[in-house]
DNA sequence: ATGAAAGCGCTAACAG
DNA sequence: CTGTTAGCGCTTTCAT
């Protein structure tokens, strides 16, 4: 039914072998025969069985995307930019949504690996023992997007995290706001989480003021985790001024639930995000945001990574990119005076 | 280095075949030897190389999954219901990002038919002659979502979008509304073009008004799209009192502009959209819409393409699923007062 | 019940 | 330059 090398071959009056060397310009051939072979390809409509090739050089053309949770803006644009070189590059993306699981996570690693992926995007919340001793085991080719991982040997990609963090905070303080609240994503998540948290208490500290517990939502990375701790924080804490969201999906979050309850936005209180996914500048009000160059990222972790399957030699491993602090309507309010 | 059913065999002193039929259950094997095999397995770590498996199968537990863009809501969430079933049935999913381009539809298409996929899911604008060609060539299993297609032997899954379009607009003119506006997508869209538009043109009709041209707005799916689109509409006609956008995301970018331009959503003017995607519960206004089961369609989509897979017995292959309409903020003023 | 052998479709080493 | 041959790792007759 389906039509093989050796159909190609009768037909032209050659060998497999010679198909084979016409298909992969691997050595020279007879032109004549060449034509023939080409000829025969076209007339047969012959494409190669990709299976058979795999079995042969031990590579599948694939390569494996795990990310937590594709209805994420920010995710979604990361992949769009995976898929853009991936497909340039004539490979093919396996996506794996792992809804912010570890078990799912260590699962799906170790499907792609029994897939035989020849290589791995990675993206978690934190980079477990677990992960690690996946890595070192399987010997894939693999890179981090949005966090480091130095003691095991895989390329990354990320913003500096704790510094982007420290400018949005003191963009606040900066402007008068003292009572600065911050909404976090929970600490084991390492940059989203950690790093930022720490860019933000060291911003309050340089400016003298000792980050207090009581201005501390937690939140996970959905809008509605948001808007529960900022309904809880409007319940129980006294008025802050400004707000700043560790991620525009909860910027968002706390802005509806601020204007629900009747708090003006930004005329009572600021409100800031990070990430700068495209609904930021569309948000009414408009969103200031650290821009991360997400696009970006998910192409350049791309080329890295498909340079390391094909064992190019690579200069810097652990790439660290820019950002840029995005001012819009959800901060423009007169500057406060500072007492 | 890797593992093969050689060292397995050797291990258990059995043959491969021994090997094979324990791994796959396929044929009664000596208890003792079925032991010892297993054994060797786990003392070896030893996973089938599914390549291999592949190409005597004809089978690469791959589904491909082609979509427009993973950046917009609708399909990130639709992607995240396939993704679910996918796994739950132990296959892998390629996704193929067209960007709205019919060039890389079917380029994909035929890559995904070279990787020898089980069976893919395809969304498009509009099913081409070029399409339907290749999926009688290809012979291979097919689901469309959002698109019927009768005279190919496809399954696909849709809501009624001509109804649904009819039930917003005339919500509307219950109400008193009169010149009710909408942006819709291009009509070489099927579904969301086509349908949408004519369920407007029908409504309007029963309610004894015959639709205007310039009442209309063209938009292709993008937000700032929309946002295009409205300030023409602004700056060139007669104010209307309602606005059918025929995607949340257009809906947005409606109301964003609306609102630059100090026009009070819903006081002024009401905006409803089309969907449900998740932001359209939190954006502000909150949006008016038509709920599609995203989610669930997704998930029934691959169910059906993976019984086609295996070759099973369907009864229905062509499913339209229930819509809900949503009312929200962005029509919540007081009705209007026909004339 | 089980091992030997053939073969899935392709590539690559070898000999000419 | 080119055909023959030997695998890649697995499944599946086919004998036994």
């Amino acid at each position: 039914m389906k039509i093989t090398i050796n159909e190609v071959a009768k037909l032209a009056g050659v060998s497999k072998a010679t198909v084979s060397r016409v298909m992969n310009n691997t050595k020279p051939v007879n032109p004549e025969k060449h034509e023939r072979v080409l000829r025969a390809i076209e007339e047969l409509e012959f494409t190669p069985n990709p299976v058979a090739r795999g079995l042969v050089h031990k590579r599948t053309g694939l390569i494996g995307v795990v990310i937590p949770d594709i209805t994420n803006p920010f995710f979604a644009e990361l992949v769009k930019g995976v898929e853009e070189v991936v497909r340039e590059k004539n490979y093919n993306m396996i996506l794996c949504n792992t809804t912010h699981n570890m078990e799912k996570e260590l699962s799906y690693l170790n499907m792609l690996k029994d897939k035989y992926v020849d290589g791995i995007i990675f993206m978690t919340a934190k980079v477990s023992p677990e992960h690690k001793e996946f890595f070192r085991k399987s010997q894939l080719p693999v890179t981090f997007i949005n966090r480091k991982c130095d003691d095991i040997h895989v390329a990354s990609l990320d913003i500096d995290n704790y510094q982007a963090a420290f400018d949005m905070t003191t963009f606040f303080l900066k402007r008068g706001h003292r009572r600065v609240a911050i909404i976090r994503a929970p600490l084991t998540d390492k940059t989203s989480g950690y790093e930022r948290y720490r860019g933000y208490q060291e911003a309050m500290r340089s400016y003298d003021i000792e980050p207090e517990e009581s201005l501390v939502m937690r939140s996970n990375f959905k809008i509605e985790s948001a808007y529960k701790a900022v309904k809880k924080f409007l319940k129980e804490q006294q008025p802050v001024t400004a707000i700043f969201a560790t991620s525009d999906l909860m910027a968002i979050g706390a802005i509806r639930c601020l204007r629900d309850h009747h708090v003006q936005v930004p005329k009572q209180v600021e409100v800031a995000g990070f990430d700068d996914i495209p609904m930021a500048s569309y948000y009414s009000p408009s969103i200031t945001t650290i821009r991360q160059p997400i696009f970006e990222m998910g192409r350049k972790a791309t080329r890295l990574l498909i340079k390391e399957v094909n064992r190019e030699i690579i200069k810097t491993r652990n790439v660290t990119l820019p950002y840029q602090l995005i001012l819009r309507e959800s901060t423009l309010k007169t500057p406060v005076t500072g007492e």
